[in-house]
DNA sequence: CTTGTCGGATTGTTCAACAACTGTCTAGGT
DNA sequence: ACCTAGACAGTTGTTGAACAATCCGACAAG
């Protein structure tokens, strides 16, 4: 039902071109007003133009969108959903602040479906690891460039297409979720360099250890991986807090 | 931010109390009428008042429950967003028909985390199990009465509260999202005392081995557990499958 | 048996208005 | 100077109605 698949009849020859038709159809007429409010806002919260904190007026928003209240509300939810905005009743939609807690949080459900992922993997066919391949010479070309956003971009993509590896919709949906949360993260953090630079070495690395189908060298191997992201973003994220609650000076000294 | 936790201040000896009614206002404000409407329709979906493939009228809707059409679409998006019902553009919404594809995509991740949550405890205080003490306790009880339905409930409570174990709120946030699948899955299928029975006993050795601290020993065997609900489900599904092809006859003989 | 057309029914989207709520500011008391 | 109660303005929550777009079945023509 809700699977694209195009498996009802006949799994004839015709199968690859009615199945691709059948996507592009269905991508073309995606309900529209609502997912594209969505898209827009979601790519300016990832990309950091809305600061942490920040609440959406409504009536801001239908006036520039010139879209509906209901259907605005409607992206709001969407993005909710992706963790990408709070709703607080009565009070609106917020960019959410990721304190340390949450990272934390975050970081722990991230672990346990991408290393799951890997360690489950065994040997598989190399056609298959081929999106990783691209992302990250993407990464290591953007790097050489300079262009730490885009090295930032192909990395997430290299985590998303890592997961696709299990073929499963709701560990890509779950991971989408998760992903667009770790950049959020990122966009409260400054110098990017420091932030993405060491992990595209780390994932050629990791994706030589699956093209030799050691699955579970990788799994651990990525443990480790996010183990340390996960300690930088923090430390980033705490520095962030010292300097704010440092140069605002004390209210009784 | 959007974490419930009432830990802000001083751990004192009133943080019992004081918890218990913030979470009991919480539970009360969270009014919204359109959560109300989703926890209502929430409850029958899981229930199986309503059978899978049944579209739910939006005209019928607003005359029985009393609220405006975008209130009820708002509800619908909630419950969207849980699974627990899927929408087709300009067709409604209907309740779900897992066919046998979804329920593995289901099982696959709803291994991913449970398994990993029990692989990662260790030893851990024993008041921590209480919860789940009490729901196989709960499950044994609603055995000797023949209260399957009740059954299916104290396990899938024991689900959440083994879940729980991992203190994140995103995990909980995922499993509840599954199980509420599952129990679609559940509801879909006849004879309840075969679904059921075979997994009270289970449980009980699960959390035995969690009693002992043998997390590894727990994981391996929850991985078992799972794949033999998930081929019990299966099989019901095909069985299902087959008598509805079956009963009517080929077009063409 | 397939293809084209029509009409009823249902959903998608928008709008305007009112009700309910939140945070802030002020007035008054201690 | 400090605290509390209450009013105020601004925002969100909810409603009902209206119109456009789309689906579905039926019916007719090739």
């Amino acid at each position: 039902m809700a699977a694209p698949s195009g498996a009802d009849g006949v799994p004839g020859p015709d199968a690859g071109w009615l199945r691709a038709m059948a996507d592009e159809v269905r991508a073309f007429d995606r309900s529209s007003t609502a997912e594209r409010v969505a898209d827009l806002l979601r790519r300016r919260v990832i990309e950091g133009d809305l600061p942490p904190g920040r609440r959406l007026s409504e009536e801001q928003l239908v006036d520039v969108l010139h879209v509906s209240r209901n259907t605005l509300r409607e992206a709001f939810r969407l993005l909710t959903h992706e963790g990408l905005l709070v709703h607080r009743l009565h009070r609106g939609v917020f960019v959410p602040e990721l304190d340390e807690e949450e990272l934390v949080d975050l970081y722990r459900l991230r672990r346990t479906i991408e290393c799951d992922v890997v360690r489950r993997l065994g040997r598989l066919d190399p056609v298959r690891l081929r999106p990783l391949h691209d992302d990250v010479a993407a990464a290591e070309d953007a790097a050489r460039r300079g262009d730490w956003g885009a090295v930032g971009t192909a990395n997430m993509r290299f985590h998303q297409h890592l997961v696709a590896l299990a073929g499963s919709r709701r560990i890509d949906e779950t991971a989408a979720r998760l992903l667009a949360e770790v950049r959020l993260a990122f966009s409260a953090v400054g110098s990017p360099q420091r932030l993405h630079e060491p992990y595209v070495r780390r994932n050629r690395a990791l994706l030589e250890l699956l093209v030799d189908g050691e699955s579970e060298r990788a799994a651990k191997e990525l443990e480790d991986y996010l183990q340390d992201s996960e300690a930088e973003l923090l430390a980033a994220l705490r520095d962030r807090a010292g300097e704010r609650s440092g140069d605002r000076p004390r209210r009784t000294p």
